[in-house]
RNA sequence: CGGGGCGUAGCGCAGCCUGGUAGCGCGCCUGCCUUGGGCGCAGGAGGUCCCGAGUUCAAAUCUCGGCGCCCCGACCA
């Protein structure tokens, strides 16, 4: 944990009189806080500081950083703002792609590699598309050790250079829809990083597809940002609100973007996918056209859809608690953890054999299940390193249990005894694959409960305030750029989509008729999602 | 790019103000002992004190200049 001398930065802004030190100041910070820091000087608090994550209402961000180093999901890499992705959150990523994946096969897409390099030239055909990613783009200029004559951009993206063999490739309305998908990584030169939410270069999928009408193209968007929705719901059993962007945070060279956006644990929201309709912005920009029934020449209409490792960090933050993460069953990378509990040499062959039984048992009803044999750490602090890592299900399993033919299961989502149950080996694999439905279910509910009661419907400018301060503001928008960037500068909560589904998804919630914009009291349409965004 | 902080063993830090033998905890290795919620004891290995210049008999410590990372703002998936 963060010692108090660390929080130079945030004593000072109660620095008093130059006559105290910095630890001084900040010590008498803390004092006024009233909170119980541990010392430096106690050698157990000093161990315990470094075993503990700080809790998350301490300090929600630093909690996240030392939760995913310690959770070795990721470390940081050489170069600034770039990361690794270690096994363990590679894994993650893994199944979260495989969800993904056979969604985007059954919808009839197909994967493909386009190249890491593009040419300068490609990005400045499209005008909002080269005015949104020139700040932002990496360069390479040399090239075998001469200076190259056209610079080539590491890809922010690839609507430009897929747009250029688009239009080699398609000819007529019978090439069409074109639906492809690319995993990849895309390099963006971001000011400010953070390990899976911001990253230089990242991880995701871009999706592309182009279509004959405009209509076809729109409802392409909407499977994408639908696809996405159930993906984080039914998988990462995050609640998604999935609506329409403003022109101000649109993609740069979409006509209308799309996102899905999850309430964080600290009530901030996260942008967790995104859905563009390109319109024939592309097309036109880099001449993808074909020859219509009537034989008449057209450009296709362009989609795009992405989603990034970014999600990693969405699962962390809605579901991590303060022992760690806590991982949706459906995408952990081990649903199960058994840990062994013997001391005798004789208690250990019996118990080992138990577990190695019940292992393959899992392994057969496709439960992904490891059993934690090393033989340095205890059983209680085996418990404490699955449980920050955020395992859903936990078996344990000691001489006892092999007495009784049964085993302790403890559930990741409800720490503490509560969540223990003694189990029957017998049936354990059924019960297993029972309580991680449950555990799915439950996460998902939770996350909800959370998101409606961090989630104002603000009528006016001052509760809009409040909301944005935790949560969300539900509240009426003109739709107007000038009352939106106000808002911004005055409450830093951004515009975050105007929901589809304007209920959002309270089965009998009253929808009510059009509204007074909540900065500017004209009137307003819709209503709109506000907060504090990453 | 502005503001702040930090850089000393694998990790977390102390030492710096006031220059003189480089330390502590965790981790790691060996042995014993333990194991049902972060065991214990004993021994051991491990250092370009971020880099470069300067001051000095002597620099982790003082001065100047770089570099890097983290946090907070402006920009973004």
């Amino acid at each position: 944990m963060r010692s108090p001398a660390d929080n130079a930065s945030f004593a000072s802004l109660f620095a008093p009189p130059h006559s105290l030190t910095r630890r001084e100041a900040s010590v008498t910070l803390l004092s006024l806080l009233g909170r119980v820091y541990c010392t430096r000087e106690n050698g157990l608090d000093r161990r315990m500081a470094e075993e503990k994550l700080p809790t998350r209402a301490q300090d929600f961000s630093e909690w996240y950083n030392q939760l995913v180093l310690k959770a070795q999901l990721a470390d940081y890499a050489p170069v600034r703002g770039c990361m690794i992705v270690r096994p363990y959150g590679w894994a993650l990523w893994e199944n979260m792609q495989q969800a993904l994946d056979r969604r985007f096969k059954a919808t009839g897409h197909q994967n493909v590699a386009f190249p890491l390099l593009i040419p300068r030239s490609f990005i400045d055909k499209e005008k909002h598309h080269v005015e949104g990613f020139s700040p932002e783009l990496a360069v390479v200029t040399i090239g075998g050790g001469e200076k190259l004559a056209e610079p080539l951009v590491i890809r922010p993206t690839s609507e430009t250079i897929i747009g250029h063999m688009w239009s080699k490739w398609i000819q007529s309305y019978r090439d069409l829809p074109v639906l492809m998908n690319q995993w990849n990584s895309v390099v963006r030169w971001e000011l400010r990083t953070k390990l899976f939410l911001r990253t230089l270069e990242f991880y995701w999928q871009e999706g592309h597809t182009a279509h004959a009408t405009r209509g076809e193209a729109e409802i392409e968007t909407r499977q994408m940002l639908d696809i996405y929705a159930d993906f984080a719901v039914n998988d990462a059993a995050i609640p998604v609100i999935p609506g329409k962007k403003s022109d101000a945070e649109k993609f740069a060279g979409a006509d209308v973007t799309y996102s899905i956006e999850g309430m964080m644990g600290d009530g901030k929201a996260l942008q967790s996918g995104t859905s563009h309709f390109l319109g024939q912005n592309f097309a036109q920009a880099f001449e993808v056209k074909y020859l219509d029934q009537g034989g008449q020449l057209q450009h296709c209409w362009t989609t795009s859809w992405g989603l990034s490792t970014r999600v990693i960090g969405a699962i962390i933050m809605v579901h991590g608690d303060d022992q760690g993460l806590v991982l949706p069953p459906k995408l952990a990378p081990y649903q199960v953890v058994i840990v062994p509990i013997y001391k005798t040499d004789e208690e250990k062959s019996s118990v080992i054999e138990a577990a190695r039984k019940l292992k393959s048992e899992l392994v057969a009803t496709n439960v992904r299940v490891t059993l934690d044999g090393r033989e340095g750490p205890s059983p209680g602090w085996k418990f404490n390193d699955w449980e920050m890592r955020g395992v859903p299900v936990r078996v344990e399993l000691g001489p006892k249990d092999v007495a009784k033919s049964a085993a302790v299961l403890a559930r990741r989502d409800r720490p503490g005894r509560e969540g223990k149950i003694s189990s029957p080996l017998r049936g354990m694999p059924e019960a297993i694959a029972q309580l991680l439905v449950e555990i799915q279910q439950a996460m998902h509910d939770k996350a909800l409960a959370f998101r409606k009661a961090n989630t104002h419907h603000a009528k006016s400018y001052d509760e809009l305030k409040m909301a944005v301060e935790n949560g969300f503001a539900y509240s009426y928008w003109c739709g107007s750029a000038d009352c939106e960037a106000k808002i911004k500068e005055e409450t830093r909560a951004t515009m975050r989509c105007i929901p589809i589904d304007q209920s959002l998804g309270e089965e009998n919630a009253k929808v009510d008729g059009d509204g007074t914009c909540v900065y500017c009291g004209q009137p307003a349409p819709e209503r709109a999602i506000f907060a504090r965004a990453y």
